[in-house]
DNA sequence: TTGGAATGTCAACAAGGCTGACATAAAATG
DNA sequence: CATTTTATGTCAGCCTTGTTGACATTCCAA
């Protein structure tokens, strides 16, 4: 038995983006795909390595930088607001945040219109622990860009885009012309 | 305070792939290099969002799907090949070898040359959860290579593999060209 | 024969998901 | 004004999946 042989279905023809010029076929065979959906997963590895370390250093994980990354994004962002992006439930958030909180490095004010919610800051020392974050962060995704050229760049964020999930990426689209 | 603001290493000029065509420049501002980090992590949720369901409904998790996958990928690969894959510990992935092999998922025998080594293959219904899961990830691939278009697909490889660990990026190439 | 490599297993622990239940304050609605 | 809904926080408990440390077994190799 050779499960690895390109079975099933086999090659799917026609491109479809309407780009006039090359190839205007895409050869989608199961093993071109297993190939994405396996350098998926090793890039993402790849992609937290950095972070990883640094919070590990700091005590604390990848919920930590999650929720430090998106409230360095959107300050004041509200905590029903961080909730959809992240997609955990509050219960979970909320044992991040208590530890930010409690540790100094998100601040957490009563809303000015609406009492009930919380609008979420980073101090000086949570914006500082985001920007070492986002260092490590960037210089990994700079050498790749850089190594891979503008138009493998444009096409690496064309296919996430469409990898997300529809109402993932309202948020996403949401974060990307607004914030908060 | 506004830390959403371009700061810090501001735009990188030079492009570098030596493509003649287009532009020539890479323009990487720390915006544009968030942006790829938040289509990173939102289009991963995308990418483990069908195979978890299926796992959940079998009464299993990622861990297991990754076991299977490579199982599948390599038959016949020993466990401390996996274990250098995974990037895991020998006990994390001894709990999950186990399950699969109570459960019939997976077969281990011992090795022909050297006895100490198990070889690892995917039975009969191992290899249908693997084609399940593998399916519906593939699925929702081909729905974004083929929206996406083959350039892009190119591109969204190119930057994947230099996004990769130098050591992961190594496990990947050897799966690229034999399996075990 | 002895050392070390490959494997398996036990115990204990931590992070970070989850559910369910409950409390509080404030907004919204009748 | 009374009631309901919304936003948030919190407690308790469970699960998966990662970790470390210790130890046993098997078997290749020097």
């Amino acid at each position: 038995m050779d499960p690895d042989v390109i079975s099933g279905a086999m090659c799917m023809a026609e491109g479809g983006t309407g780009g006039p010029g090359g190839e205007s076929l895409l050869f989608l065979t199961d093993e071109q795909l297993r190939k994405g959906i396996e350098a998926m997963f090793f890039a993402y590895r790849g992609f937290t390595a950095d972070p990883d370390r640094i919070l590990a250093a700091h005590g604390y994980g990848r919920a930590h930088h999650r929720a430090v990354h998106f409230i360095n994004r959107a300050p004041g962002t509200t905590v029903n607001n961080l909730l959809n992006i992240l997609g955990v439930t509050k219960q979970s958030l909320n044992r991040v945040l208590r530890a930010l909180i409690e540790d100094g490095l998100v601040e957490s004010r009563v809303g000015a219109q609406d009492k009930r919610q919380r609008n979420l800051f980073l101090t000086e020392t949570g914006a500082a622990l985001e920007r070492e974050l986002s260092d490590a962060q960037r210089v990994r995704m700079r050498a790749a860009y850089r190594s891979a050229g503008p138009e493998a760049v444009a096409g690496f964020r064309t296919v996430l885009e469409a990898m997300m999930d529809t109402d993932l990426h309202h948020h996403f689209k949401a974060l990307k012309e607004a914030g908060s």
